[in-house]
DNA sequence: CTGGAGGATCTTTTT
DNA sequence: GATCCTCCAG
């Protein structure tokens, strides 16, 4: 999404900023002169760039300037004349990338581009189009979007309603369910029944029915919304499709190797009249199955689009032969990709390092040593990164380098936007500005703390149902009467009045001062200077933050809209630090020097990733460990413990069997590296392999892990891939999960001790302990004395 | 209705 | 170890 506040008014292409004068730099490159910005290019991509017409798959290797060949394609087509910047539609993952491609066009034909309305990330581009099309789809132009957290909760009251034990299913569960159906684009009317079933004892595909209804009538939607809406309302509206259609004459696609279905329908549908679409993407950097991104569209692109050119881009700018030759040795134990040989021009460097270490904290002592070495060596400290699997894994390095006394930054950690304090803000501001956003009115109309309790809202909900209005006008109507005690009554209509008060005010002063005075009015910034907890200060921080970020706005509707798509705040940091972050959120950028820790069996390849997706899981792991490896310019390091904290329970693992996948040729075991086990790493035994002694399962498929995931295979209890075993049986097996004990029986539990059971209800027990009274327990708690 | 205590559950990755 | 949730006393 981009940060012009314009654009969030929902402005007009802007067309006629853009004006090509004529026999200017638009008929110099038509008359065959090289376009300066064409300087530079190797053959390849510059062939990317200028096979403008038809269907276009860059096939664009790590390192190999994939955003510059975007960036000067969108610029080719600008000063050829080939389309106005309103005439492109060019579509990213992520704000930053948005952001960075909108930057460097600039950069290269001077200037900032105007009108470049339709560059932006799949989401927002929806949502543009949802907003000028919504009653098409059942909504007001004004709607608001549900975040994660706001979709769990509106399902949470659906399945109570629906008289589910929230215990046994998880409203996380079904919204990850559902969050699945919509990136396969199946509305509730289209989810295969056996999945629909295989939640909430056959209800889950009732429920999400009623989840949809309720979005419409509380004017909202969910994310995954923003895309399976849109591609329905084309769908449902061939005229406006095709107004589409003719409207994008050209399309980018960058990173589609992480499309999952609907924006492959939803790009295809588009496409389909000017056959202009040009994808770049990596099949060995597609990491994002877990949430719906289908490689199959990037191997399938030219059965899709007959008469596709593709074009491979190998000459990667980015590494040293070393760290290029351990990820190409180890993403050849990958099958079904395209296939991809990097080269590099570049002819020293040195190998990998690889070390082991007896546990997680001497790992984040090793790395830390590392990295103040290289600080010594006047080395930036920015030039270098931590990549883990798990964020849980931060914590040892956070710990250390502040005992270090070492910075360091955290990418993509908790969200500002996520954070408490500035849910309940935006959650006050939201009700100003749309009364009728129920779910943001019930966040905060008990938070600061007034008296208005469970019993009060349920029976504002009940008053809203019966007169199908909003929970803010259910609530005016009540606080007429005499429903509420004299007390709830009298702090109910005080809030009323006070959102009236505000609305009134709204006209008359900037929307950041109305902020402050709703703050500061509410009591909510009273609540947490009265907090005595450590991170209250911090919050009320947070709060100032909040307020002062809203000045980039023209008013508070642009800024809502944009804080409910751009859920990160990028404050752009200069002081040296170094880089922790997820190997996930590492994609797309580079470092001199990059620590890959963590390499062990279960953590890396993620056990879970094993259990539930088996061989694809796998490759996907193996996929995240190439982007890790590859994110390194000079120089990597690769580290594993032997013993790791895990829940607090210490863990021991086996080297991952990614290390006995690099090629020996690039790799240098650390002679420092410590002896652990008795047993000696670094020498290499005759048989070739180097952990030989360490990891008894050198083949590749004979792990732990994979063995047990082969053996549920085989019994057939798999698994979320494939969804048509999953009918029958996990439905049986979850509504049977009744508990194997008996009523009368003797217990003993960790805490409380012996016991006899005295009741039972499904896997919860109720027992009388002999020392500790009666207590319910859950079955998995307790064992037979 | 509030607040505290204690139990349960969880940590893979995110627009 | 942290956070969410439920239960219970005031």
């Amino acid at each position: 999404m981009s940060s012009d506040p314009l654009d969030m008014a929902g402005l007009e292409d802007g067309i006629a900023h853009f004006e090509p004068k004529p026999g200017g730099l638009a008929a110099r490159a038509a008359a065959g002169a090289a376009a300066p910005y064409l300087k530079g290019l190797n053959p390849e991509q510059r062939a990317a760039v200028e096979t403008t017409d038809g269907p276009l798959l860059v096939l664009a290797g790590a390192g190999t300037g994939k955003t510059r060949v975007l960036t000067t394609r969108l610029a080719h087509l600008l000063h050829t004349a080939k389309a106005w910047p309103g005439q492109i539609l060019a579509v990213t993952f992520t704000n930053k990338a948005a952001r960075e491609m909108k930057d460097r066009i600039g950069q290269l034909i001077g200037g900032v581009v105007e009108g470049m309305t339709w560059l932006g990330t799949f989401h927002s581009i929806g949502v543009k189009i949802l907003r000028r099309h919504a009653e098409l789809a059942g909504l007001k132009s004004d709607f608001s979007i549900l975040d994660t957290d706001d979709q769990i909760r509106l399902l949470k009251q659906i399945i109570a309603a629906h008289g589910l034990d929230e215990k046994r299913w998880p409203a996380r569960q079904l919204a990850g369910h559902i969050d699945g159906w919509k990136n396969r684009g199946l509305t509730p009317d289209k989810v295969p029944a056996g999945e629909a079933a295989a939640y909430g004892n056959g209800k889950g595909g009732e429920i999400y029915a009623e989840y949809q209804q309720r979005l419409k009538i509380l004017n909202a939607a969910d994310f995954g919304d923003l895309l399976l809406e849109s591609l329905r309302m084309f769908q449902e509206n061939p005229d406006v499709l095709a107004e589409y259609q003719r409207r994008f004459k050209y399309m980018l696609v960058d990173e589609y190797q992480d499309t999952n279905v609907v924006q492959y329908l939803w790009l295809r549908l588009l496409a389909q009249q000017s056959q202009n679409i040009c994808c770049v993407g990596d099949d060995d950097q597609s990491i994002y199955g877990w949430r719906g991104a289908e490689v199959d569209n990037i191997l399938r692109f030219e059965k899709d689009f007959p008469g596709a050119k593709v074009i491979r881009l190998e000459q990667n700018y980015r590494s040293t032969p070393h760290i290029l030759g351990a990820a190409s040795g180890l993403i050849a134990n990958n099958e079904g990709r395209l296939g991809k040989t990097l080269r590099t021009e570049i002819n020293d460097g040195e190998k990998l390092t690889l070390r082991g270490h007896w546990d997680g904290d001497e790992e984040a002592r090793a790395i830390g040593d590392d990295l103040e070495g290289l600080q010594r060596h006047g080395k930036n400290l920015n030039d270098t990164a931590i990549l883990v699997r798990a964020s849980f894994q931060m914590r040892a390095f956070e710990d250390r380098f502040i005992t270090l006394g070492l910075p360091y930054r955290v990418i993509g950690g908790p969200r500002f936007y996520e954070r408490q304090e500035i849910r309940d803000a935006m959650a006050y501001f939201k009700v100003l500005m749309s009364p009728d956003n129920d779910l943001a009115f019930e966040r905060i109309i008990n938070v600061p703390k007034r008296g208005i309790g469970d019993t009060s809202v349920k029976k504002m909900h009940a008053h809203a149902r019966r007169n199908q209005t909003s929970l803010f006008r259910a609530a005016q109507m009540l606080a007429e009467t005499d429903e509420f005690t004299p007390k709830t009554r009298k702090s109910l209509s005080d809030l009323l009045m006070s959102f009236s008060r505000w609305r009134q005010m709204e006209t008359g002063m900037p929307h950041t001062e109305l902020a402050e005075i709703i703050l500061d009015e509410s009591g909510y910034t009273q609540m947490w200077q009265n907090n005595k907890s450590a991170d209250a200060e911090g919050r009320l921080e947070n709060l100032k933050e909040l307020v002062r970020s809203m000045q980039e706005f023209e008013n508070m509707a642009g800024f809502l809209e944009h804080v409910s798509l751009v859920m990160d705040t990028d404050t752009q940091e200069s002081d040296d630090k170094v880089n922790l972050m997820t190997l996930h959120s590492a994609k797309g950028l580079e470092f001199d020097t990059v620590f890959l820790p963590g390499w062990e069996e279960g953590l890396f390849p993620h056990q879970r990733s094993l259990d539930e997706n088996g061989r694809a899981g796998l490759e996907e792991e193996r996929r995240l460990a190439y982007v890790g490896i590859t994110r390194a310019k000079q120089q990597a390091y690769i580290s594993f413990a032997q013993n790791r904290r895990i829940h607090n329970q210490w863990q021991t693992a086996l080297p991952s069997r990614f290390i006995d996948e690099l090629p020996e040729a690039h790799v240098d075991t650390d002679p420092m590296s410590t002896s652990y086990g008795g047993y000696s790493i670094g020498g290499f035994g005759e048989s070739g392999s180097r952990f030989e002694d360490l990891s008894p399962f050198s083949n590749t498929y004979a792990t732990p892990g994979w063995q047990r995931a082969k053996e549920r295979k085989q019994r057939g209890e798999m698994m979320r891939s494939t969804p048509h075993i999953i009918e029958g049986e996990l439905v049986a097996r979850d509504t049977a999960e009744t508990t194997a004990f008996e009523k009368g029986e003797r217990i003993f539990h960790q805490k409380f001790g012996y016991g006899i059971i005295t009741g039972i209800d499904g896997n919860k027990l109720s027992i009388a302990f002999e020392k500790a009274g009666d207590k319910r327990v859950l079955d998995s708690f307790v064992t037979r004395a």
